[in-house]
DNA sequence: TGTACATCAGTGAACGCGCGTTCACTGATGTAC
DNA sequence: TGTACATCAGTGAACGCGCGTTCACTGATGTAC
C-alpha cells in the first residue's frame, strides 16, 4: 500500500501538469478524508473531483464507479484500524493485560478520531462481499484481535476458549465506539470516561474478579 | 401515541376517498415500514408517498419537511424498543438475573428484526439535537435499561455501583446487535449464537464468577 | 540527438435521473343560519 | 332539513439541483527508429 502522505506530496509537486502524476492514489485520499470528515452518507463522487482538481469523467479512468473508490477507502480504513491496534499492543508487550486493554482503547479511539469512516467499515456489509479487498482487511484486522486475545489467555492460563472471550470483548469495544460516536453516551451518561470503562470491563471479560 | 396498526386500517377503508383520513399516520407507517426493510439511507419522501397512495406534494400539510418525517420514525422506533425489551423483562420477573439477559436478548432480537431503523436510531446523532421528541424517547429507552439494572442490582446485593454496571450492559448488547447486523460475526466467526453470547457475558459484566 | 507515432490520462460538455420542495388549484367536509 | 360558505387536505405539474456516468476530444509522455 503506498502512503497517502507520499502520494498527496507528489500531486501537490504536480498540481500544474496536464497529467496528475497519482491519481488513482489522490482520489482514495480524497475520499478517505471527506469520509472520515463528513461520513460516507452525504459523501459524492463529485467532491472528491474538487478535492483532487480534477474533472467530474477523471475517476473513471482508475475505479469502475463510485462504489469501487468506497470500497477501496473502507480496505484502507481496515489496515489503519489493524496498524493503530498492532502499535497500541506493541507498546504493552504482546500477552499482557495492559496490552488487551490498550487495543480496545485504540479501536474507540480510531472510531471516534474518524467517525464517518468507522460507520463506512462497518454499516455496509454490501461492500465486504462485493469487494475481496474489503474482505481481506477486514479480516485481517479482526484476526489480529482474536489472534491477541488468544496469546493472553495463553500465556496467562485462562482456561476459557480464547476464540469466545475475544469475541465478547471485541462486542464490548465495538459497542463502546458505536455509543460514543452515535452520541449517546454524552446523553446518557455526561462525563463518561470511555477508556476507564474499556480498563474495568475488559477483566471483567477475560473472566477476572473484578 | 396512535398504533400504525389502528392507522393503517382507517387508511385502507378510507383509500377510494379524496381525504385520506389520517394520512400523517400512515405516512409514519409507510416510512417506518421502507426505514425498516431498506435503511434511512436508500428512504425517500416519494417512496413514502407512493406507498401511501397519496402525491408528492401531500406530506407538506403533515410534516415540515422530509427530516421531519425521519425524526418521527425514529421516535416511534424507540417506543417500540422500549416496549419490547419492558415485556421480555416482565416476562421473567423485575430485578431478576433472567430478566437482564431477556432484556439484552430483546434489544438484539429488535435490531435484527428493523437493522435499518436501528441505525437510523444510533447512527443519526443528529435528531437527536434537533427534535425533542427523539431525544426523550431515546432517553426513556436507556433510562428503562439503567432502571432495570439497578433494581437487579438491589435485589442481588450487586455492590458496584449500578449505573456504571447498566452502561456496561447496554455497551455490549449494542455491539453485539451492531456487529451482528453489519454481518460481522457471520464473518469472523459463523455459527455464532448471539442469545448464547449475550447469555454468557452478562453474569462476567454484573460482576459474577462465571 | 531529432522526429514520428502510439498510448492513454486527462478535459469539458452533456445526458437522464430521481429527488425535495413549491405553487395555484380543486373538491370534500363541517358548520352557521 | 336545506343552502351558502369557510376551511383545508389533497392534486398534479413544475422547478432547480446535484448526482453518477458517458462521450468524443486533446494534449502530454515515452519509445522506436
Amino acid at each position: 500500500m503506498t502512503a497517502s502522505g507520499q502520494s498527496e506530496g507528489a500531486a501537490a509537486r504536480q498540481k500544474a501538469k496536464y497529467h496528475h502524476g497519482d491519481l488513482r492514489e489522490a482520489l482514495i485520499a480524497a475520499a478517505y478524508g471527506l469520509v472520515s470528515e463528513a461520513g460516507a452518507e452525504s459523501f459524492s463522487l463529485a467532491d472528491a473531483c474538487r478535492r483532487a482538481g480534477v474533472s467530474t469523467a477523471a475517476p473513471y479512468r482508475h475505479f469502475k464507479d463510485r462504489e469501487e473508490l468506497l470500497a477501496e477507502v473502507t480496505a484502507r480504513g481496515f489496515d489503519a484500524l489493524t496498524a493503530d491496534t498492532k502499535r497500541a499492543v506493541e507498546a504493552q508487550g504482546e500477552g499482557s493485560l495492559p496490552a488487551v486493554i490498550a487495543m480496545g482503547k485504540a479501536y474507540v479511539a480510531f472510531a471516534a478520531g474518524q467517525p464517518g469512516l468507522f460507520r463506512l467499515m462497518f454499516g455496509q456489509p454490501r461492500l465486504m462481499g462485493a469487494f475481496p479487498q474489503v474482505s481481506e482487511t477486514g479480516g485481517g484486522c479482526f484476526g489480529y484481535v482474536i489472534e491477541q486475545v488468544g496469546k493472553y489467555c495463553r500465556a496467562n492460563g485462562v482456561e476459557r476458549d480464547a476464540n469466545e472471550v475475544a469475541v465478547k470483548l471485541w462486542t464490548f469495544v465495538h459497542g463502546a465506539s458505536s455509543l460514543l460516536i452515535d452520541g449517546k453516551y454524552e446523553k446518557v451518561t455526561p462525563g463518561l470516561e470511555v477508556e476507564e470503562l474499556i480498563a474495568s470491563a475488559t477483566p471483567l471479560l477475560l473472566g477476572h474478579k473484578g
